[in-house]
DNA sequence: ACGGCTAGAACT
DNA sequence: TAGTTCTAG
């Protein structure tokens, strides 16, 4: 039975879990007999011995420094053991390390409230289990405390300086006459102690944690003492630690604004905000960092922790530093199609591990030219719904360049959107996903209007007038891509010669022999049929979100948005939302009958948003060699793959006619489209919402409003906040 | 013209 | 919303 939490207390007991040079740990759990040696962690080995991203703690004892190339670290260190980060499509490919980490929070999870806070960070809320143990079995009550637990450093109790520390800790762990929040916090030690063991034990990974009342303290405490040691916060030693805790050692501060405080306001350490008053903070940095720092300076922080198992978004992404800048279309569409793939398989693993789907679809470039020289403009992100399917990531995403050049290409008042000749040079590219949010339990139902092969139907090749025309590789395509026919490169078939005779020039042939699957994704299309699959088997079994309740508890907070008053503003940006307009196709049916508690699979089958690729695969008769398949479906494709859903014939060539999914990346609509969507818009009768049953209703406002989320308010203002869960939540 | 890659959040 | 900027590891 939970134990009410005091409500003259009101501490909480906060933990964050540090894995310790985590790549380097994951590289020696694969290889034992790395262990012990000083190992780091590189990627990228060509230039200067490549770039090293994680150090262990032996080749820090060599002076190896994070950021040393390896070259550096081989003359600091001759001995040092060099693993390379692995390698998939032509870039750094982090999956192992993200797995990893996942390995660890599911342990970590199992006594708290979880926030996954980076791939190797985690925050604990253990409020609740250190109350219980309070209550049931107080350490006072102990005889023995486990050795790993009299490790612990608990702040400001070193004062008999090294002597048999571990009499201390238990003295102090144990003592009896303790206030309720140092006994609450002796407990989150016995609790982080065991997680951290329970960790090594499962994962074979050390991990360090800091235990404090609020979450920027155990931050700061976890850092006091690494590798594989816990440090504890109580309250008495709070002042003592910011007084003379240099301000950039603060999260947040780590940067510009601590530098400006630094500068400005001659602020050296965490204790010299106090001096100033909280107008004045305001006044200097603004309203809520203001108050955040007046905050900070008496360590507050009502920060909640969140309950979060995983990423909000994904990404994929690579610089070409220098020379080896991107100087033609047709080589960006090449890495473009890199990083789309990746992303693509991410986006299937997270739809089928976690029942997420993404909503956006985000660009990012650097940029420069050549010509005026370092007259440096910033490439413009560029960001559209985001359509399932690797094909189609990757047809969007070349949109996004392509809008993005040109508005890149046109502030320097260049009027031939030429392709290879500007002078512009691409230094980085980024492709990635946000706004995921689950697939709710009951969505099994509204995935029934998801008429797949609308939505994200009509391949490319159907309706490749959709896009925004490419002429990339033209040079003769000036004067913008708005109306032009569209040759969409990689579906033409013989587009990969297309492509390979352009680029020759800037890259090898091992890596274009990757591009030649790119039109016919295999890997998507199996993916898809276990999506498919899967949302078939919801239907039947109406949801176990088993991943995790934290996830539930958001939709359950997302459902409960009072959403009447907006409703009409949500009608304009469904339109724009690719999951509505399946919905609104579901409108333009009418077909309500079918809007609850309709089970039967058939009609499950029909709605697979993922049907682009099953049509895609079938209608070419794409035969995909076994072997191709077996390594594409890796994660993907998972427990059943032989149940596959069929999509009737009938099915397809709906999809074909049915005018396709959404409002592109803004610009340069073809006519014909934007008059397509301007009659649906004035089909659909804003009322029809209102007259679904509950739980669509919901499910829809779960669609339209994804990222919508009861946002960071204000933190505590007083004293009392200062263990206290902010008030706001 | 180098640190690369990934992620989250605030703000406009 | 879309896009930018900052921050961190």
């Amino acid at each position: 039975m939970p134990v009410a939490r005091p409500d003259s207390s009101g501490a909480r007991i906060i933990a964050h879990v540090d894995l310790d040079c985590f790549y380097v740990q994951v590289e020696q759990r694969k290889q034992p007999k790395l262990r012990g040696l000083p190992t780091a962690v590189v990627q990228y080995n060509e230039w200067k011995g490549g770039g090293l991203i994680a150090v262990g703690y032996e080749a820090r004892d060599y002076g190896v420094k994070r950021s040393m190339r390896g070259d550096e670290a081989k003359e600091v260190c001759p001995q040092i053991e060099l693993v390379q980060v692995p390698v998939a499509r032509g870039k750094a490919d982090l999956s192992s390390y993200r797995n990893a980490g996942s390995e660890v929070v599911s342990i970590l999870a199992r006594k708290g409230r979880c926030e996954r806070a980076s791939i190797d960070e985690v925050y604990l809320d253990l409020t609740d289990a250190a109350e219980a143990m309070l209550a049931e079995t107080p350490p006072e009550s102990l005889d023995e405390v486990d050795e790993e637990a009299l490790k612990s450093h608990i702040l400001g109790l070193e004062s008999k300086d090294g002597n048999d520390s571990k009499a201390t800790v238990k003295e102090w762990l144990c003592r009896c006459d303790a206030d309720h929040r140092d006994k609450l916090l002796a407990c989150g030690v016995l609790i982080v102690t065991e997680l951290r063991m329970q960790v090594l034990k499962e994962t074979e990974f050390t991990c360090s944690a800091g235990i404090a009342h609020n979450k920027m303290l155990a931050k700061l405490a976890s850092g006091m003492n690494k590798p594989a040691q816990q440090t504890t916060v109580p309250f008495s030693s709070v002042k003592g630690l910011l007084d003379s805790l240099p301000i950039k050692k603060m999260k947040q501060l780590g940067g510009k604004l601590g530098t400006s405080l630094q500068n400005e306001l001659g602020v050296t350490t965490v204790g010299d905000l106090l001096k100033f008053s909280e107008d004045k903070l305001q006044e200097s940095y603004g309203f809520n960092t203001g108050t955040w720092l007046w905050n900070i300076a008496r360590g507050i922080s009502g920060e909640e922790v969140q309950a979060r198992l995983l990423p909000k978004s994904h990404g994929s992404g690579k610089s070409f530093p220098g020379p080896r800048a991107l100087k033609t279309v047709a080589s960006v569409q090449h890495w473009l199609n890199q990083l789309c793939e990746e992303l693509s398989e991410r986006l299937c693993s997270d739809l089928e591990q976690n029942k997420r789907i993404a909503h956006t679809l985000t660009l990012h470039a650097s940029a420069f030219k050549s010509s005026d020289s370092d007259s440096r403009k910033k490439f413009p992100s560029k960001s559209c719904p985001l359509r399932y399917g690797t094909a189609k990531i990757q047809e969007d995403t070349f949109n996004l360049f392509q809008a993005g050049l040109r508005e890149f290409l046109g502030s320097f008042g260049v009027k031939t959107q030429g392709s290879q000749y500007s002078g512009w040079r691409i230094t980085a590219l980024s492709v990635s996903a946000s706004k995921i949010v689950p697939v709710l339990s009951g969505t099994c139902s509204i995935m029934k209007y998801f008429n797949g092969p609308d939505k994200f139907g009509s391949t490319s090749e159907q309706l490749p007038d959709n896009f925004i025309d490419a002429a990339p590789l033209s040079p003769s395509g000036s004067e913008s891509y708005s109306t032009l026919n569209s040759t969409e490169l990689q579906n033409e078939l013989p587009g990969e010669q297309v492509w390979i005779e352009h680029s020759m020039a800037d890259l090898g042939q091992l890596e274009m022999k990757a591009n030649t699957w790119n039109g016919l994704d295999p890997s998507c299309s199996i993916s898809k049929q276990t999506s498919g699959q899967w949302f078939h088997s919801g239907t039947e079994s109406s949801s176990s979100l088993d991943q995790n309740k934290p996830q539930n508890r958001d939709d359950s907070r997302m459902r409960s948005v009072p959403i009447k008053s907006n409703q009409q503003e949500h009608k304009k940006s469904a339109l724009k939302d690719k999951g509505a307009s399946s919905i609104l196709n579901f409108f333009k049916s009418g077909d309500l009958s079918c809007s609850s508690g309709n089970h039967d699979t058939e009609h499950a089958e029909t709605l697979l948003p993922l049907g682009d690729c099953l049509s895609e695969s079938n209608k070419k008769q794409v035969n995909i060699p076994k072997e191709r398949l077996d390594n594409s479906t890796g994660d993907c494709l998972s427990e059943s793959n032989q149940n596959q859903v069929n999509i009737p014939k009938e099915r397809l060539a709906e999809a074909a006619t049915t005018s396709t999914t959404t409002d592109r990346c803004g610009s340069d609509q073809i006519q014909q489209r934007s008059e397509s969507w301007k009659l649906r818009i004035e089909e659909i009768d804003p009322s029809v919402i209102d007259e679904l049953p509950k739980e669509i209703q919901d499910e829809i406002q779960a669609w339209l409003r994804p990222s919508k989320r009861p946002h960071r308010v204000k933190q505590g203002f007083t004293i009392a906040d200062y263990f206290s869960p902010s008030k706001n939540r």
